[in-house]
DNA sequence: CCTACCGATCGGTAGG
DNA sequence: CCTACCGATCGGTAGG
C-alpha cells in the first residue's frame, strides 16, 4: 500500500478513502480482467465453426490479452491465492466456469474426430498452462508481435512439433 | 519460520541452531532439486538417440521429478524469486544453463528436419510451461500414473491436439 | 534447546 | 488529504 501511494502521489492513509482495502483493490482487477475472458468464451462458443478453429480462436484471445494486460494477467496466474472468502470461492468458480467451456470444446472436437484420441484433461492442461505463462514470454527480450505469437502457438499447440 | 518450528517441535529461534537463515534454506532446497534436472539434462545429452527420444526424455524427467518432489518443483517454478543475491544470479544462471541446453536440442531437431520449421524459442516456451505446471496438475484428484502422464504428454507436445 | 525481546514492515484507524 | 500511531507479524539475536 505504500509503494501504491508513492507511485499515486500521497500518503498511504489517504488511498483509505478511495478504497475499503487492500483486498478490494485485488478482486476488482482480478474480476475485471477474469470479465474479458469469460466474455472471449462466449463469443468464441457462439463461432459457427469448427473445433478446430474454435481453439485457435481461444489462443488468439489469451495472446491478445496477454500481451495488453501483461501486469493485470500476472494477477489473475499467480496473485489470485492472495484473496479472501467469500471473494476466494466466487474467483474459483469463474476460473473453473471458463476450463469447464474449454474442455468442452476439446471434448466435442475428439468426440468429431477433429482432433486426436488424448487425454482430454492433459491437453487442457497442456495448452493452459503454456497460455497462462505468456505473460512471463512477454517479459523477455525478443518480442514478437501478437500475429506472430498467434501464428506460432497454433503451430505449436495444434500441430506439435513433430514433423508429419 | 515459526510454522516449520512448530512443525518440528522446537520453538521458532532453536531452529538458528541448525541453519543460518531462512534464505539459506530455500537456496539449499532449489540448487537440490535444480541438480537433479541438471543431471538428467547430462543424460539424456549423452543419448545415442534422435532428437525426438531426446526431448521425450526430457518430458519423462520432469514428470518424474514433479510427481516425487511435488513441493520442491513448486519452489523452483515459484519461490526462487525470493532468492538474494549472489545466489539468485547463480540460480537464474543455472536455469538460463537448463533452458540453453534444451533449446539446443530443439534446434538441432529442427536442422535435421526432424521437428517442424517452428521458431525453436516459442517451442521450448510451450514445452517448459507446461512441464513446469505440472506439480499443479498433480495437486488435483484424479492423479494419472507417472507412465500414463508421461505417454500422456509425449503425445500431447510431440504431436499436438490434431489428427493429421 | 529455551525465554525474552528487538526492530522492521505492513494494513489500517483516529482525528482533524 | 495529512500526522500520529496501533497491533499483528516476522526474521532473527542475546543470554543462559
Amino acid at each position: 500500500m505504500r509503494d501504491i501511494a508513492k507511485a499515486v502521489g500521497v500518503e498511504a492513509p489517504s488511498l483509505y478513502n478511495h478504497i475499503k482495502s487492500k483486498q478490494e483493490i485485488l478482486a476488482e482487477l482480478l474480476m475485471d480482467i477474469a470479465d474479458e475472458f469469460i466474455t472471449g468464451m462466449g463469443e468464441v462458443e457462439r463461432m459457427d465453426a469448427k473445433h478446430q478453429a474454435k481453439v485457435e480462436a481461444l489462443i488468439g484471445l489469451h495472446v491478445r490479452i496477454s500481451f495488453i494486460k501483461r501486469d493485470a494477467i500476472s494477477l489473475l496466474t499467480h496473485d489470485w491465492r492472495q484473496l479472501k472468502e467469500p471473494t476466494l470461492t466466487e474467483f474459483v468458480q469463474i476460473r473453473q466456469d471458463y476450463e469447464d467451456r474449454f474442455l468442452r470444446i476439446i471434448k466435442m472436437g475428439i468426440e468429431e474426430d477433429e482432433f486426436k484420441d488424448i487425454h482430454p484433461d492433459v491437453a487442457l492442461f497442456s495448452l493452459l498452462s503454456t497460455l497462462r505463462w505468456l505473460h512471463v514470454r512477454y517479459g523477455k527480450k525478443d518480442i514478437l508481435s501478437i500475429e506472430e505469437m498467434t501464428l506460432q502457438l497454433k503451430r505449436a499447440l495444434m500441430g506439435g512439433v513433430l514433423k508429419n
